[in-house]
DNA sequence: GTTGAGCGTT
């Protein structure tokens, strides 16, 4: 009974969805539900957590069967200390799939015409949490979740096989075209120069033992590309 | 072990 989210929702025809903000990292749905139980009937409680860690995010989501009943439970269990936290809770706006949510209510009205008014105004406020939390100090895009979807195995193996220690920040350069055609006519004209360590092979390198700089095939197979630049204006 | 604006799963 306690085991909410366990199999998925119940069934949401006519509920009502309050959204608990500011709770403890701690606080389960089984200390939830007594709580908001005690103010009117709770069809289902969940708590979304990390799929990573599996760590509680700090919100959960209380299921009404009467909006009275929810209604009252904003009013009294909104501020309430829970755990030594003071909880925030609202009617959910948004909904985990493509319900209609009026007023915390989930109502099931199907499109009539078709459903292109789907689009609503994009708000910054989109989740901003996890990108806070998942970027520590590596640049990340829109389509992280697509990447996640995947695998991580691109990510581990520049880890492991690039260098112990990114540079993400040159991205952040605006001219970075500029820059980075002078940091290749500087790379060409000096070896040492650029601030970034291109050799494939810095062992090789390090090793005092052999000096190909003399040497004029290496230097073809070094760089092809001056080739191609001579011939192409 | 940590954090603190927000919007959800089978």
């Amino acid at each position: 009974m306690s085991h909410f989210g366990r199999s998925g929702p119940p069934d949401i025809r006519d509920t009502y969805s309050l959204l608990v903000l500011n709770i403890t990292f701690r606080t389960t749905a089984d200390d939830l539900f007594p709580l908001f139980d005690k103010y009117g009937e709770v069809v289902d409680v969940f708590i979304p957590r990390d799929r990573r860690t599996g760590d509680s995010r700090g919100f959960a989501f209380v299921r009404y069967k009467y909006a009275d009943e929810a209604q009252k439970a904003v009013e009294k269990l909104d501020g309430r200390n829970v755990d030594g936290r003071e909880i925030r809770v609202q009617f959910a706006k948004y909904g985990p799939n493509a319900e209609r949510i009026h007023k915390g209510r989930i109502v099931e009205e199907l499109p009539r015409t078709s459903g292109r008014s789907r689009s609503r105004s994009p708000r910054p406020r989109y989740r901003d949490r996890e990108y806070k939390r998942r970027s520590r100090s590596r640049s990340q895009s829109r389509g992280r979740r697509e990447r996640d979807r995947y695998h991580d195995r691109e990510r581990d193996y520049r880890r492991s096989s690039r260098s112990p220690s990114v540079s993400p920040d040159y991205r952040k350069h605006s001219g970075r075209g500029k820059y980075d055609d002078v940091r290749r006519s500087r790379s060409r004209s000096y070896s040492s120069g650029s601030p970034i360590r291109r050799s494939p092979s810095p062992k090789r390198s390090s090793s005092p033992h052999s000096t190909p700089r003399k040497g004029s095939a290496d230097e073809k197979n070094h760089e092809p590309s001056s080739h191609s630049r001579s011939v192409s204006p």
